[in-house]
DNA sequence: TCTTGACCTAAAGTTAGGTTTAGGTTGTAC
DNA sequence: GTACAACCTAAACCTAACTTTAGGTCAAGA
């Protein structure tokens, strides 16, 4: 069993940010003492790395509520689950293709401003830098405008 | 030369959001008709594919506008300019690491509701899933936990 | 001439996800 | 018995990044 306080420690979030959850029923079993502190156990921990994980590939509070909803129905919604597991999956490999792309194109601006600092100018550079890059570069870069 | 409109379709981007950019500073040298009609040309066209660019890797409005005021000061910042895409760089990185041990996650969690799913129930599995793992799914577990 | 479509502005409204404030309770150490 | 830390609630506040609204201009075609 664990304070809100020590789970804020344990997860590095704040305070106000479980409550805020918890207000938002994102913590289904969640008990409390008599004096209505509440007691975070092993159940709410793991929910709470779900709730992290699930919020790190964009999906939004309501959403996971629904989803704490279905664990608490039970095994009639396990398909439910299942499904939205698979499709959160294709979701963070889209979001990862989509950051390699962007790096792409931070790569090619790296390239771009060391050569330029190099020369102190961004002059020339700026007139056919299409033909001066480097072949690594230049995938880089192609793949960053598509 | 194009419109807003044109603009928007090329970039699938709402009208207003383009005039909310140019209101916040983004387009330096954005050119207007005498009545006031704003023209798009291709240096506005390459600041838009930046600004899309550094919003994707988390960039604030305001940092991206100073980023322009640079580009508008000339080579005098140009290291600052270069400084702040290796910034970047470091962290889009950062990002994809912490996409990936999501990524662990969710796969695990499908490795989960698939076992559920055939046994019609996750009773069993939740008692000692750890021992029933596939030693693929136990790599991304642990992954994901650390 | 009148209507239509594409553009303009300023200002108000929206949304998600918290964060802060104000005031109150509880349990333990001195 | 009082001070202190750690907890509680409800409600107001905040921020970024848009989005919507209301009212207006302008050029071209019927």
């Amino acid at each position: 069993m664990y304070s809100i306080g020590q789970v804020s420690k344990m997860f590095d979030l704040p305070i106000p940010t479980l409550r805020y959850y918890d207000k938002e029923g994102l913590f289904r079993d969640l008990e409390r003492e008599p004096s209505g502190i509440r007691k975070f156990n092993d159940q709410s921990i793991e929910a709470l790395r779900v709730i992290e994980c699930l919020k790190k590939s964009g999906m939004q509070i309501k959403e996971i509520r629904e989803f704490m909803d279905w664990c608490a129905q039970g095994d009639s919604t396990l398909e439910k689950r299942k499904e939205m597991f698979y499709q959160q999956r294709k979701e963070i490999k889209r979001q990862m293709e989509e950051l390699q792309k962007t790096l792409d194109m931070v790569e090619y601006k790296c390239w771009y401003y060391d050569t330029a600092c190099e020369e102190g100018s961004e002059k020339d550079l700026k007139k056919d830098f299409e033909k001066r890059m480097p072949e690594a570069i230049r995938q880089c870069f192609e793949n960053a405008h598509r």
